[in-house]
DNA sequence: TTGGAATTAATTGTGTACAATTAGTTTATT
DNA sequence: AATAAACTAATTGTACACAATTAATTCCAA
């Protein structure tokens, strides 16, 4: 029987994958803590600072995140005044998730932290943009 | 006030990273039911398999991973049967995790894996080199 | 050598993720 | 119109992640 180097944990993509998305998300917290915010909260924050109001089936699209997870994290930002909810009347089955204006405000704070995060981050402007480009294609 | 562009989703490069981690550990899941594993769970036996047995400190470093979510953990893989845990008896406050002949066992099964998780993945091999290298220097 | 600092795993509590199920509503077919 | 099929968010249950604390042990400096 041959080696098994292919189980090899520095052999693994997805290990680095996996364990760098949780690295980034850590880079985020002291910044997100001061928004009274987790990462997850904040993705959400971000779909609604671009679209005002969406579905909740459209930004479970939008984010990969099913019911299970949005739910209790809608209520979440709910009671921190950042966001509302309400039933379509067309369709009661849906729910629309808007910002408040209190939501908007926190949009102030929150333009520091893309940059912020850039500077943490040791890779350059040419290996990020290959690395979006290959993440995305892995999503597609 | 300029336009804000740079909090769109879009533009985010950690957004695809954590979307991206997510979708990848989603493909592992068939096959790994099959061992009766989860991602996270066969992580720590890809690391068993390779040294045999480790210090839970040194688990941890490799895997990024705390006593928190490792402690639960190697609990339910000793339930299965598939690691032992013993006290360090020069220190005995160090817990040494080893690989069961059963934990060996599943090496067999688990062989085909990256195979298949390859082909799933729709990239290149030289973007495969590209994506592992940049995560790699982000996690250095 | 002894008492304080450091180390280690376990514990506690919060917040995701996600599969599977449920309950209510809408749509489509007869 | 009646009813089956499809759809939607909520719920339930399991398993991470991780910060913070705890308890036991070891190290180290006076």
């Amino acid at each position: 029987m041959k080696e098994d180097r292919c189980l090899e944990l520095g052999r693994q993509l997805c290990f680095p994958l996996y364990a760098a998305s949780r690295e980034v998300v850590r880079k985020y917290k002291p910044f997100l803590d001061e928004l009274g915010l987790t990462y997850t909260q904040y993705i959400v924050m971000l779909v609604l600072w671009e679209e005002g109001k969406i579905s909740m089936q459209e930004l479970g699209n939008r984010l990969y995140l099913d019911s299970g997870t949005l739910t209790p994290l809608l209520v979440k930002l709910e009671e921190k005044g950042l966001v509302e909810k309400a039933r379509n009347e067309k369709d009661v089955r849906e729910i629309i998730v808007s910002v408040t204006d209190k939501g908007v405000g926190l949009k102030v704070q929150a333009r520091e932290i893309p940059g912020k995060i850039g500077k943490c981050l040791n890779i350059s402007v040419i290996e990020a943009v290959q690395l979006k480009k290959i993440l995305n294609k892995i999503l597609e």
